[in-house]
RNA sequence: GCGCCUGUAGCUCAGUUGGAUAGAGCAACGGCCUUCUAAGCCGUGGGCCGGGCGUUCGAAUCGCCCCAGGCGCGCCA
């Protein structure tokens, strides 16, 4: 019988229901975010972290060992210009560091000495300099707490913090030259640069052949260091070696890649999205036109906990606050993660922040709807529903074959690096019960059988809701 | 100019990898709280699936050509 075999088998399985298993056994690096320092995460960056930490759950939903890195661009010309505009970081906030990141920024454009000192503090950061070393760790560690506050709003964390800086002298970086110039894929060009030639090692195309590794002054460019920091990661043993990038990075990684192959490393898997644009063009920190993830995430709770407070009057304050937030960030979360990644998206305010229709909030809403029944039920269930699976409504039929299918669904978001299809599961997930939950009475069913079995299968719903809310990040609520 | 991605309802998105009458939400309009939470439900209107040509018994889905948007293309990261 297909009923009562699937809502058996969800119960059986309970937090595992869903997972097939796919990385038994196997090993997983996954690198996402990766903020440069100098800005607060707004919400086009925040899709790279969500995405990353959602593909994350589901490989370890899937049970993927998996270790998840964030590499800080501690280095860099703009770093470079940050640490000379905080003079004394020790007095200076996040968001102070940021204005006088911008004030740097624009100065160093009108004032070539100015930006000279950058690259000559850059350089001596580079030779290793201890004095220098420890000025741009305070800036940089400062700002990355300051972004990983944030992050850690919506539910978002590593395991390992990899620092730029330990990569310049990577002695491995030979080896890669040496590889290079034996197929003269290397020269030094008329400015004195080294530049790699891609050409001669499979890149087909005139656009991107050329790679700088090396300013004239021997300071080294972004993909030098990364080449050595994607050589480490490979050499961590990692089965599977993913990266989370926007679609702006294609070019770049398929020019590291090759570089890579030519060296004898396997360049790592990536997994692009692309960008989040606002109805009025590009999101541009310069501009000024930025959602900030903090000033979102602020806005959503301030609204959710109006809400509560309609809800729930009666709640101790603290209780009200930690419900607005869990539902904050699902809407936030959800509204972005829904969404196929290679898409652009227009970020439209209030339909993020919108807690009715196809919106995380409203899965949570099912889900705080069947914990009520259970709930208002009181006794406990029999573990193993009956044999007697009395099940005669559409409504019930079309919510079981819902959740037949959440294996199925999750396997291939895996294979595909997806989680989209698991916020669109969610959904019709919670639609179908709801259409349930209005048309099958559970706790007034006509018969006991055909209560238990009605109660049997909100259980089978609201598990199989919370492992696929648990995917994407979202907390189920027991109330809302 | 060249390369990659995208184009589905007024708006934001799905569409199970080529199958039957293309689905949700938002917005609009009309209903539903003395029965398990109205952050909900029911109903109405709304579509040349960007355009064209092809492949196929069959195309939103595959191919080619256009158009539009996004991204990228040597001392940014």
């Amino acid at each position: 019988m297909f009923a009562q075999r699937i809502v058996a088998e969800v119960l059986r399985r309970g937090e595992g229901y869903g997972g097939n298993g796919g990385g038994r056994g196997v090993t997983a690096l996954v690198e996402h975010t990766s903020i440069n320092p100098n800005a607060s995460p707004h919400v086009g960056r925040a899709r790279n972290a969500m995405i990353g930490d959602a593909l994350v759950r589901l490989l370890r939903f899937e049970e993927y060992e998996v270790e998840v890195h964030y590499y800080v661009n501690d280095m860099g010309r703009q770093i470079a210009l940050l640490v000379l505009a905080c003079g004394e970081p020790e007095r200076l906030t996040f968001d102070e560091m940021l204005q006088q990141y911008v004030d740097a920024n624009e100065r160093a454009k009108n004032d070539p000495e100015f930006a000279a000192q950058g690259y000559e503090l850059l350089a001596k950061m580079e030779e290793g300099d201890p004095e220098t070393k420890a000025r741009f760790d305070r800036v940089t560690s400062v700002c990355l707490a300051g972004q990983l506050a944030v992050l850690a709003r919506l539910g978002i964390g590593y395991d390992v913090f990899d620092r730029e800086s330990a990569y310049v002298r990577d002695p491995r970086l030979q080896g890669v030259l040496d590889a290079l110039r034996a197929k003269g894929g290397l020269f030094t060009d008329e400015d004195e640069r080294l530049v790699a030639d891609l050409s001669k090692i499979g890149h087909t195309q005139d656009e991107g052949r050329y790679l700088v590794l090396m300013r004239a002054n021997g300071s080294s460019m972004y993909a030098y260091r990364d080449l050595a920091y994607t050589i480490d990661k490979a050499g961590r043993g990692a089965a599977l070696n993913l990266i989370v990038l926007g679609e702006d990075h294609k070019l770049y990684a398929q020019q590291l890649g090759l570089i890579l192959e030519a060296a004898g490393y396997p360049p790592p898997e990536p997994v692009y999205y692309a960008y989040i644009l606002l109805r009025e063009g590009k999101m541009s920190t310069r501009e000024g036109n930025v959602v900030l993830l903090s000033d979102l995430l602020d806005e959503a709770v301030a609204r959710a906990g109006q809400k509560v407070e309609e809800q729930w009057p009666d709640f101790p304050a603290e209780e009200r606050r930690a419900m607005a937030e869990k539902v904050a960030a699902a809407a936030v979360r959800f509204a972005i993660l829904r969404v196929n990644p290679q898409k652009n998206v227009i970020f439209d305010l209030e339909q993020s922040l919108s807690f009715n229709g196809d919106t995380g909030p409203y899965v949570q809403y099912s889900c705080a709807r069947i914990a009520s029944i259970l709930r208002k039920h009181g006794e406990p269930l029999p573990a193993e529903p009956s044999a007697d699976f009395p099940t005669d409504s559409d409504a019930e039929w079309a919510l079981i074959t819902k959740l037949a299918d959440f294996p199925a669904t999750v396997e291939t978001a895996a294979r595909n690096r997806n989680t989209a299809p698991v916020a669109q599961f969610a959904l019709e997930t919670a639609r179908l019960f709801t259409t349930f939950y209005h048309e099958c009475p559970v706790l007034n069913a006509p018969t006991p059988a055909v209560r238990d079995a009605r109660l049997h299968l909100c259980q089978a719903a609201l598990q199989t809701l919370k492992n696929a809310l648990g995917i994407l990040g979202l907390e189920a609520m027991e109330r809302m």
